[in-house]
DNA sequence: TAATCATATGAAAACTTATTCATATATTTA
DNA sequence: TAAATATATGAATAAGTTTTCATATGATTA
């Protein structure tokens, strides 16, 4: 792991979830994919912060883009955010009670 | 992964590695155990701003204290932490080559 | 117990990031 | 091809986070 440097390239890996809008939108995702519009309703977000938003999670990897006429269908990157949900878990679950208990 | 909301808890874990100075600190805890004196030398920052980074990393489960007289020993919780980086890595190195090229 | 050393804390200032607004672009349909 | 629909983008404002500074607290040593 001391291969990157643990600053930066993580900086940026961490800053795209750290905000409760993305986290949205991936969250949603896990439930299959979904275009702008559709990302918009179910979210009740803007469109134009959808997009910034969505953009930004792709850049990082975290969904994936295809185009479908008009339409572009956003698609969770599943090998990553699974695994990693699964881990941020079973972390909460045993280090911040705190945590779960205030905010949730 | 539907038992907690996404949001919330999310955010704050995220947001506490979503930090240069914070992931410095949590990458020289990897070699092992340091105070708050040691951890300010070897990365050059101001002494209260590693407590208030300290803080947040513990109240948040990713560190432990201990007291040892007038000193306080952090240490890393590498439980969450070791798979949590090489789950980024893979990522990556699979998905994020722009950004490690640019940014390292 | 006074002086010193180690760490913590609150509030203000500096900085970063998010959201909004106006508008642009691309695709489709009438 | 004009109008409508879907999405993207840049710049400005708003919101949030980090760092700094001054100082407080707690433990130790002289």
């Amino acid at each position: 792991m001391d291969s990157y440097k643990l600053p930066g390239a993580y900086k940026l890996f961490f800053g795209t979830l750290a905000n409760d809008s993305r986290l949205k939108i991936v969250n949603l995702l896990r439930h299959g994919s979904k275009n702008v519009t559709e990302i918009c309703h179910a979210t009740g977000f803007e469109q134009s912060m959808v997009s910034h938003n969505l953009k930004m999670l792709e850049y990082h990897g975290m969904v994936f883009v295809a185009k479908k006429g008009k339409f572009r269908q956003y698609s969770l990157n599943e090998k990553t955010i699974k695994p990693l949900v699964e881990l941020i878990d079973a972390h909460m679950k045993q280090y911040c009670c705190k945590i779960l208990e205030g905010k949730r």
